[in-house]
DNA sequence: TAAACATTACAAGAATTCTTGAAATATACA
DNA sequence: TGTATATTTCAAGAATTCTTGTAATGTTTA
């Protein structure tokens, strides 16, 4: 991840549906849910729900499925892993300690090592 | 953090100087730097630099302390970590291990917790 | 107090993003 | 095949944010 990509991410991310749309497939996991379902849940227009959509698809947070007539959006969690890491990256020149304990823990976990 | 909240702190830090600055200072740690070398490591206008970092001092994720003629910015770890816990707050259902096995592990270290 | 330095405030044009509705596309079902 | 459902595409006006230069503020040092 570079900084251009972490900027379309972060703005994909800004906006008051759209976060509410991301949080709302971060809580529903990998199977995700339809468009018409995720516009009814955050109180969008379809037309809307559809732009947002596909602007935090653009960003590579989420991705759709095809099922039947329905077109299902589901995180991308690597994505946001890779998102989350980057924006605490060699935290206080590699003395995490100074900004808490936890930060740099959280960090490892976030790249994926386990321990 | 709510949702609002949460959307202002990413807008701050959607733009690409911004996202740098915020960086910068994360690997800088809690002692932070003066407005003049921040606006010089990203290579800003020292007026672009200020806007930016009233930007991101307004959004809560630094914050500004006088020492004699300068002004040092630091990061607010603490704000950020409420940032990065909103993002991924209940995901899965309770059920984490679906999207991988250490977003919920790094979740609750975000928060402060400690195992 | 005067001069120099660091930083911010203000203003206005440029660029980007948001919003909305109507029309188009793709799939399912009778 | 024809109709209903789900979703997207397109276009254009509205709103917001970005950029740049100049002037103003507060602080230090002589």
């Amino acid at each position: 991840m570079d900084n251009t990509e972490a900027v379309t991410c972060l703005a994909a991310l800004a906006h008051d549906q759209r976060l509410a749309i991301f949080r709302l497939l971060v809580r529903q996991g990998p199977s995700g849910l339809p468009a018409g379902e995720i516009a009814e849940a955050v109180d969008a227009t379809p037309t809307g729900a559809s732009f947002h959509l596909k602007e935090l698809d653009r960003a590579g947070l989420i991705h759709a499925t095809r099922v039947g007539r329905y077109i299902r959006y589901a995180v991308h969690f690597d994505k946001v892993r890779q998102m989350l890491t980057f924006l605490t990256e060699d935290c206080c020149q590699g003395n995490p300690e100074l900004c808490g304990p936890t930060l740099k823990k959280a960090r490892k976990l976030c790249k994926g090592e386990t321990k």
